[in-house]
RNA sequence: GGGUGCUUAGCUCAGUUGGGAGAGCGUCGCCCUUACAAGGCGAAGGUCGUAGGUUCGAACCCUACAGCACCCA
């Protein structure tokens, strides 16, 4: 590219794609070098998937960490790859079969997850490529599948060894049962929420015909199971009926009348029927007082009683069906309305059943305890640390973990069975063989257990299997234990618990350092996004940019609720009237980075993401400006050159601003490294760097030495600039810096490998900061009486600086071109503290200095006592506020002498600033 | 019911061991100045949720209350 390459106006498009392609072909995004190892696992996204703005939000995060890891000369791998998603992939195959009208039962096991892997082939990608729109440095190299032999292995390897630990058992246990996918799902997979229902009282007959218990229940047609009706031990309304039969209706069953004080004696009636077959709590009961469950569902959840009369209905259908008939025989006290917890399953959404069948389970508390040490004692910090307590929370009180699940797409459960029903744990068929072998003397046949396990399980390995586990690989030695996991506290539980209990177990070693938890991206008002409330932004759209129509057609596409179709619509068209601008991904970064606060929720805000693409369009003009003014160093960069007071200034701002923004990204503030970046690069080093080097380049007074500095100096800021904001922007900071290379002492071809900036003391020139903070404070006084008396840019005047020390004289000589050209000045004097003033002035004051703009006829005398009068209004609430501390004797006496002095100097300086400004005001009025 | 957070400018949010309340966007005024109008210069705007307490001093620490959000049961 040459420097006619930079276009006026900074476009995003011309530049993302081709640079992506570049570092790709380079293997720039491959660990290199021989520094400590820096590694990040990607949390890794569903096949199925596509990015959102939660993907976006912490890609970003990750990919800044790891850019500025990379720069900072560490060996750094950012370990790519996607999950298999179970239910999910399965759900997408499933519904493409079922538009061409078939079931994964007319393909059979093999044919379907064939058809899984086709699938996985031709669309599973969409996702790795949205991720590289995004600038994300992985290493596509070493991109992993969750399904891959490898992890697949691993995941076997797993399995068998903590069956052989006891760490795994199946057992017949009651489990969330999804009747539309027909598979258990984990307590987590389970989102429970207020629903509107009943509360049907419905009277019990006492076996011996005395009467009646009533009793309350959110789900009547469960009553063909119950096994017991239970009252609290306390409740001296139904004490004497312990021990008592009830013959429970439209059944021939008598069941007992038990006490337990489970029952909360105020809740409906108090009396409490229990069904330990599909209840939780029910089933506690049960174990408590020996009674064997009932199931009354099948596996799609209606009745499954062969010699009753509900055979065979559906749940609902049953439950109108027995509330009728209980009616008849005026058994239903009464029904009241009631607002119930309703659990639905994550993916189906269909109400879920707790349901007794025989599954798997990961014995949790022994695998906890060692992952609850390794936070307690600092081996995983969480960022931010309050986090931990959540995370104590649930491991404290973990259930076991149900990990098999009645669906095909997935790892199949290692385990094999004989005619006998004995079990056969193996890493492969041919092992159990010989298991079985040596259990019976002889070869027998097996089957294979039909399940496979939960997503989460292999998730769970993550970290290590990626890396080559249980092999002992390089990889594995070189980047595991991997230096921080980013990830949203929504899975805290899901995924992080148990990948610091899996890595524990069988690398014996942590997963990761740190566990930094970012919020949730919201939409403007606060919503969580979500399709069906038809609020959703697509990053890509953000980048891109979207007609409205399209938008709206994206989001009312495919509703679960067409009836919402019309309001999604209206919102989206009022919120964005214009459709979304495109952005580019560099200003979708930078936003994303800036809302990185420690907060939970992140409102995702247009007019955020408006201004960084604004900044976005500074920076390249600004680079425009550094190569329009700088041909000369291209391909023969100073070395050495001679620098002036403002180029010692801005190269020591740059030194600090390099330790501020260090200091933050170890802290993981990136909205703190956002805003010392943004106000750096546009207001000191654009605002003023830049107009200061214009003034200079175009001095005759100035040396052509002198010269060469300041355009080494723009050159020189513009490239740490540059690799400072890189790991947040990526593109435009790689585009600018490829067009300024040849005018730096820079070698390679890619800023992805340039030194990250870091904090030189010995560039901090006091003196030249003190010196530049003067003029600007001069030219701000200046500027600020131009402004308020509304004297227009192509006025110009003279000004005279009144006062102060000689140091103040020096500079004003030092800088007369300067303070000149920058408030546009006809002439500028300084004079001494007693020199009689000729005319009135407006005034401003720097320090002990008086700036003084003459009133001549430029200048409105009202508007100047106006302003003067806000500004010792401003001045009196400061100096009473000062003069009350300093009055207390208490405050004289015990606060520290330093504070008191700062605030003794500051009393002083309002004093006389005061003083000075009345005065100035009541001359002004005098002559009116 | 248990737990975790939040409440600061019109909006979205920072505010690091307690010591002169900040940013971005928006608003107002002037300006199309050859890097940039996606811009320049200037300005206005806050009883830091409420009430107590600790302290010489509280946005910050403690207590109570109110409102909001989320997690678990």
């Amino acid at each position: 590219m040459s420097t006619e390459a930079l276009s006026k106006t900074y476009d995003p498009h011309t530049i993302e794609r081709a640079l992506y392609e570049q570092w790709e072909a380079q293997g720039a995004f491959q660990p290199a070098g021989e520094g400590p190892a820096f590694c990040i696992s990607i949390p890794p996204p569903n096949v199925t998937g596509s990015l959102h703005m939660g993907h976006a939000f912490q890609d970003t995060i990750m990919d800044a960490l790891i850019r500025y890891h990379r720069m900072t000369g560490r060996r750094t791998l950012w370990q790519a790859g996607t999950d298999h998603a179970g239910i999910a992939t399965q759900m997408v195959v499933e519904r493409q079969l079922d538009r061409i009208g078939k079931t994964r039962h007319d393909l059979g096991r093999e044919a379907f997850i064939e058809r899984v892997w086709q699938w996985k082939q031709e669309s599973g990608g969409t996702i790795t490529q949205q991720l590289r729109r995004m600038g994300a440095s992985l290493d596509w190299s070493r991109e992993r599948f969750t399904m891959d032999e490898d992890l697949s292995c691993a995941v076997r390897e797993v399995f068998v060894r903590l069956h052989e630990e006891g760490l795994i058992y199946r057992g017949k246990r009651l489990v969330n049962w999804d009747p539309v996918l027909h598979t258990a799902l984990s307590d987590l997979e389970v989102l429970s929420e207020e629903e509107a229902g009943s509360l049907w009282h419905l009277r019990y007959p006492l076996e011996d015909g005395s009467g009646h218990v009533v009793v309350a229940t959110t789900r009547p047609e469960t009553m063909l199971g119950d096994t017991a009706v239970a009252v609290h031990p306390e409740d001296d309304r139904y004490r004497h009926l312990v021990g008592k039969k009830i013959q429970l209706p439209l059944t021939d069953r008598l069941i007992p009348i038990i006490a337990d004080d489970y029952v909360d004696p105020e809740f409906g009636t108090g009396c409490l029927k229990i069904t330990p077959a599909h209840d939780f709590n029910d089933h506690e009961v049960g174990i408590r007082h020996e009674m064997q469950p009932i199931n009354i569902l099948d596996p799609s959840a209606a009745i499954d009683l062969p010699n009753s009369p509900y055979h065979g209905l559906d749940r609902y259908v049953a439950r109108k069906r027995i509330v009728t008939d209980l009616e008849a025989l005026g058994l239903v006290e009464q029904i009241d309305e009631h607002t119930l917890m309703v659990p639905r399953g994550d993916r189906s959404q269909a109400v879920v059943e707790p349901y007794l069948t025989d599954q798997w389970f990961v014995r949790a508390q022994p695998l906890a305890e060692p992952a609850i040490r390794a936070v307690e004692d600092g081996s995983i910090q969480f960022v931010p640390e309050n986090w931990s307590r959540t995370y104590f929370e649930w491991m404290k009180n973990i259930q076991d973990w149900c990990i098999s699940r009645q669906i095909w797409w997935g790892h199949r459960i290692p385990a094999w069975y004989d005619d006998d029903g004995n079990i056969f744990v193996a890493r492969d068929a041919a092992e159990a063989q010989d298991k079985a072998f040596k259990h019976h003397g002889s070869a027998v046949s097996l089957e294979q257990d039909h399940d496979v396990l939960d997503t989460w399980f292999s998730s769970a390995l993550w970290p290590f299997s990626t890396l080559g586990w249980p092999e002992s690989t390089e990889d594995l030695n070189t980047f595991y234990p991997t230096s921080v996991l980013v990830t949203g506290f929504d899975i805290i539980f899901f995924w992080v618990a148990r990948m610091i209990m899996f890595g524990l177990k069988f690398t014996g070693k942590v997963p990761f350092h740190k566990v930094y938890v970012h919020g949730l991206v919201r939409d403007a008002e606060g919503q969580k996004m979500s399709k069906s409330k038809g609020n959703v932004l697509d990053p890509l759209d953000l980048i891109d940019g979207i007609e409205v129509a399209a938008l709206v057609e994206k989001r009312t596409a495919g509703l679960m609720q067409p009836q919402m179709t019309e309001q999604i619509a209206k919102a989206t068209r009022r919120q964005f009237p214009d459709g979304i601008p495109s952005f580019g991904t560099d200003a979708l970064r930078f936003t994303f980075a800036s809302l990185a606060t420690q907060g939970r929720d992140i409102r995702f805000d247009l007019g955020r993401i408006e201004g960084f693409r604004n900044f976005c369009n500074k920076l390249w003009n600004a680079a425009r400006f550094v190569m329009m003014n700088t041909e000369a160093l291209a391909g023969r960069p100073l070395v050495d050159f001679e620098a002036g007071p403002a180029e010692r200034w801005i190269t020591s701002r740059v030194q600090q601003v390099s330790g501020e923004v260090h200091k933050s990204m170890e802290a993981y503030r990136f909205d703190q490294v956002v805003q010392t970046l943004h106000a750096f690069t546009w207001d000191e080093y654009c605002s003023w760097y830049l107009e200061i080097a214009k003034i200079q380049l175009s001095d005759p007074e100035l040396s052509d030495t002198r010269k060469d500095g300041v355009r080494q100096t723009l050159v020189n800021l513009l490239d740490s600039a540059l690799r400072l904001i890189h790991p947040i922007m990526p593109f435009i900071t790689e585009a600018l810096w490829q067009q300024l290379q040849s005018r730096t002492i820079c070698q390679g071809q890619s800023i992805m490998r340039q030194a990250y900036p870091k904090m030189d003391e010995a560039l901090i020139d006091d003196a030249a900061v003190e010196d530049l903070d003067w003029v600007r404070a001069v030219v701000g006084g200046i500027r600020n009486i131009r402004g308020e008396m509304n004297i227009g840019p192509k006025v110009s005047f003279p000004v005279t600086l009144q006062g102060g020390d000689a140091k103040d004289s020096k500079r004003c000589e030092s800088f007369r071109g300067l303070l000149i050209a920058l408030a546009r000045l006809d002439r500028v004097e300084h004079i001494s503290k007693d020199t009689e003033e000729t005319e009135e002035h407006a005034t401003a004051l720097v320090g002990d200095m008086k700036v003084l703009v003459p009133l001549g006829s430029i200048i409105d005398r009202d508007a100047e006592i106006q302003r003067l009068s806000r500004e010792v209004e401003k001045l009196t609430t400061d100096l009473k506020r000062c003069e009350g501390k300093l009055s207390n004797p208490k405050f004289v006496d015990r606060a520290p002498a330093d504070v008191v002095e700062k605030e003794q100097g500051r009393a002083e300086q309002i004093t006389r600033d005061l003083e000075e400004l009345r005065s100035r005001q009541q001359r002004i009025a005098a002559l009116n």
